[in-house]
DNA sequence: AAAAAGATTGACACATGTTATAATTTTGAA
DNA sequence: TTCAAAATTATAACATGTGTCAATCTTTTT
């Protein structure tokens, strides 16, 4: 049985390509089940079929694009927490920059179905990333002793889930949401940093403060 | 043309009372816009001419509830600031407290119908007691000269709508939600505090440590 | 090659938010 | 009181996500 795998494969990366097109040249809003599976050239059933439901389509653009930006990101290496941290930030900002409208819509879109899905996803990855690094810092030295890892990671991620709302919405543009981020990180660090971390952390708040009006 | 006023009016409790109703002994996927003229006893084409839609009859239920924790909180009064950030959330916990289940459901409602409108009167909202906070502790010497309000403002908009939308998709519960908060502000607060008000903030900080797990 | 299993298709149906249209009722002005 | 304006109603319709079900095509198994 690897024949049928491989057909329904190319059935769905056809409905991803069919849907991407559709939002990139029609937009969001011609993105009905019906053209998606017209333009796929497959029926109106198959989408169901092969991811469930419309949420679920989208939500696979959103992985077959390696959307989530911390997942590839220097984080995952060996380097020290706070420098691992500042890294995924500056990558998520390439990530983002490098295609931002059409990630908006479709991340916009997902808010819009099924905010507990994409909520839930957006923090559990940042809690993750959050409290592994928190663990990470405090064996290095770079946290304060007794910091509460799961805690500290939760508070991240409360932040920016909230940041990646409001740039789905438009409320901040990528530029904004990233300074924000970076400068709500760098309060919460502000209380739990050593010595010999304060100075890095103080620099990240202090290059933040240049504030950018949200958009109206 | 005063009559015709007071009758829209009418027909505009009407409605009100009958979704309140719906929601409260059906549920609010039972809350179709059919069965609500039908519970109403107007036609189908009335909510739409008094309301607009759907989501504004329901923002139009928040708004009769006087939702908005903060709209009679004592943080309107001539308190030191910190003093009126304190009562504030005392006054929020106590008005969600109250009648929690109901405000989820109808708060949950408006953001998956539209998660801008939701989140724009959250922000908006939570950014003007923000901000005249922030002016206020500024003025009386409660937070560090040089305190950009605008900006600190927004910090704690930025955290309070998180909050909510996990709130209301039951990722955190009523208490939770407000530990959160206190915590997140308090945490933004540490950082601008002047000696005279630190101690107080500290003590908020410190009052938020023990932490309650999220619902699964 | 034939039978069985699995996936796709097509046509239809349903619930729901929303809109259109024409008829009817209600209100305010003449 | 009469009449024009405004609101409400009844009815139908539309678009869309999603489900049903039998028929058909494709792959796997025998």
């Amino acid at each position: 049985m690897v024949e049928r795998e491989k057909a329904k494969d190319m059935n769905r990366a056809k409905i991803r390509a069919a849907a991407e097109t559709i939002i990139r040249t029609e937009g969001m809003e011609k993105l009905t089940m019906r053209r998606l599976a017209d333009v796929a050239g497959v029926s109106l059933r198959t989408p169901y079929n092969l991811f469930g439901s419309k949420t679920e389509v989208l939500i696979a653009l959103l992985d077959g694009a390696q959307f989530d930006p911390f997942q590839n990101s220097p984080a995952r290496e060996n380097l020290p927490a706070l420098a691992a941290l500042m890294g995924a930030l500056d990558h998520a900002e390439a990530t983002f920059e490098e295609d931002e409208a059409y990630f908006r819509v479709v991340f916009r879109e997902i808010m819009i179905s099924d905010p507990i899905e994409a909520q839930a996803t957006a923090v559990d990855g940042v809690l993750a990333i959050g409290q592994a690094f928190a663990i990470q810092a405090l064996n290095s030295g770079e946290l304060k002793d007794g910091t509460d890892a799961k805690e500290l990671g939760r508070h991240l991620g409360i932040q920016l889930t909230a940041i990646l709302g409001m740039w789905a919405t438009g409320f901040f543009s990528n530029k904004e949401s990233m300074r924000q981020t970076r400068r709500g990180w760098a309060g919460v660090l502000l209380n739990h940093c050593t010595d010999t971390s304060r100075p890095l952390i103080e620099a990240m708040y202090r290059a933040t403060t240049s504030a950018e009006e949200p958009a109206p």
